[in-house]
DNA sequence: GCTTGACACCGAACAGCGTTAGGCTTATCC
DNA sequence: GGATAAGCCTAACGCTGTTCGGTGTCAAGC
């Protein structure tokens, strides 16, 4: 039983490359296999060798799109000088890093489900939304934030949702707006801190 | 130069229908012209004596998708007792109607840019978000917001974004969830809502 | 050293897509 | 009655993801 040859794995990263580059360039919609083989110098077909599908090929994206953006997120976290201005870190950091990286974020979000089933369930350590659950327990546990631990899990899919609803909607519906959405969308993560503190 | 056939508005309005069903049956992105012209007992050609392309069936759809949120948020601002009452109200109306309308929901924010070009700009009077911002200006009014008028937009756009966050987050990333979103989501608006007011 | 078998690739093909071209029938207008 | 246009059709183009069958290459086992 041989295993893959030895140049396998290198071959399906530059696959990956190739995809990825052509999704950033032209959007996850309009994706084709035969494009990725053209740029990647193999038939279409070929790439069956390395992935079972379109699909995997995108999820395989995706999981490297959703490290990237829990990377950022990370780095906003640790950035800030206290849990409050953390919470606020994060969630402008996840507005940025959408609009820096418009197609990745689209391509993620146009995944269908998690694989947690529930809110209260913990995040897997892999999640950027794990960043946000920590960061809102770490304002809980330093009062920035009031009422009973499970409240956290309330404020941290409303800062979540509410980030995600500005980056979607400032890539998609609101897009090319000539508009000053930093200014909008610190003062809206700002009152919804507010609202949920002491 | 003779006029379109009597019964060429009729035929028009039953395709739409034909095509709107098959979205809510199968989602947008799964919509086939062959198919919508096979039940509608076409053939697929014969679509084009009535649109120009697919892509403006879809956002006659959109548009006709566009006008029964914004009644169910207008029915929800009216039906409230108070200002605030209303900002609430429309806000959980946006995400029960996502919710209940999961695939012209999703239709309607895969449609690439509004027309209007910036925030500051009023929405036209078809827009759900004009019910927003009408909501929201009497919200100021009444003093259960406070601030410059110039706030106001940025309150309508908050409010805005959080539940197009939650509606979106529900519809894609978080389907299937066993989470009670209905809490969760109040608690949100609230709080957002708390932390624009005195 | 030869056989076996898996790997890595290919071209051809299938079923589907949106769309265009061209032609036929029917109803209306002059 | 001839012209015109509406309203429909089949055939086809170029694209899509994917499957099939085949071909060369190279390592392992005898």
């Amino acid at each position: 039983m041989r295993t893959r040859g030895p140049g396998h794995a290198d071959t399906k990263q530059r696959i990956l490359e190739v995809a990825r580059k052509l999704v950033i360039k032209q959007g996850h919609a309009n994706l084709s296999l035969r494009a990725v083989a053209r740029e990647a110098g193999f038939s279409a077909p070929s790439l069956y060798e390395y992935f079972a599908s379109k699909d995997e090929i995108v999820a395989t994206i995706a999981g490297e799109i959703a490290a990237s953006l829990r990377r950022a997120l990370h780095e906003a976290a640790t950035e800030a000088k206290d849990p409050r201005a953390a919470l606020l870190a994060i969630g402008l950091a996840y507005v940025a890093w959408a609009r820096k990286h418009p197609q990745d974020f689209l391509l993620m979000f146009s995944r269908l489900p998690s694989r947690r089933r529930a809110l209260t369930a913990a995040p897997p350590s892999e999640s950027p939304y794990q960043i946000v659950v920590a960061a809102v327990t770490q304002a809980h546990e330093a009062g920035v934030i009031t009422g009973k631990p499970q409240r956290r899990e309330h404020i941290a899919y409303a800062l979540w949702a509410a980030v995600h609803g500005m980056a979607m909607l400032q890539l998609t519906h609101l897009a090319g707006f000539d508009a000053d959405f930093a200014t909008a969308d610190k003062a809206a993560v700002e009152a919804l801190i507010a609202g949920f503190g002491a």
